[in-house]
DNA sequence: CTATATTTGACACATATTGTCAAGTAATAA
DNA sequence: TTATTACTTGACAATATGTGTCAAATATAG
């Protein structure tokens, strides 16, 4: 079970980047991608798309990654999880069928 | 489909009780539930729990009403929410199979 | 050793969230 | 009308959280 810092760690390693070329086509400070394959800060949505791009990983697969790991990480504690999970799913079927927006 | 500050708002009315007097049980500003009630501000667990207790509602489906609704919210927007919410599982099982602390 | 890659922490800055409070609306009664 | 009650709203400061930048510290090779 990857997290998303592993996914972008072990795929930048594979194609032989380093932290400094990735973080200059994400135009971020290497610091902070440093920190985000550490798990450590959360990339935003604009770095993941380009993080995607120069490490020729799918854009929406990565986004899934990012988002699952983020509700992952605030409800794991919790020892009603799935059943939190179940209702999420209710409620957003129902707020889609709704068209209730953001 | 009910959010969680209709919960609250129903099951108060229902028993007959003022903000005022829920809110100090709480140990909160009214105008703080009032906000509570009509989801422009959420609950900490601490509330969440106190508010139980007075208004006779089970605490952990509450706090389980109160977690989907937070994720629901985050990613309803997201064309990939179901997607989303299958890896979270698989992750969260994960997690816990694993025993890693938050 | 030297050089290069990565990590770490401190910092200032921005943004978000919080509780408090007073003034506001709305409904009802006198 | 005025008074009272329940609730709502918005402004405010305080606090918390998240952000990028940078330099020093720590690997990891060569």
């Amino acid at each position: 079970m990857e997290t998303i810092g592993q996914i972008l760690r072990n795929k930048r390693q594979a194609l032989g980047l380093l932290l400094r070329q990735v973080s200059a086509y994400v135009d971020i400070d290497q610091a902070i991608l440093s920190k985000i394959e550490r798990n450590e800060r959360k990339p935003t949505k604009e770095m993941l798309e380009k993080l995607a791009e120069i490490l020729k990983l799918d854009k929406d697969e990565l986004l899934v990654q990012f988002i699952s790991d983020k509700i992952a990480y605030e409800i794991a504690g919790e020892d009603c999880a799935s059943k939190v999970l179940k209702v999420a799913e209710k409620k957003i079927k129902y707020l889609k069928s709704h068209s209730i927006q953001n």
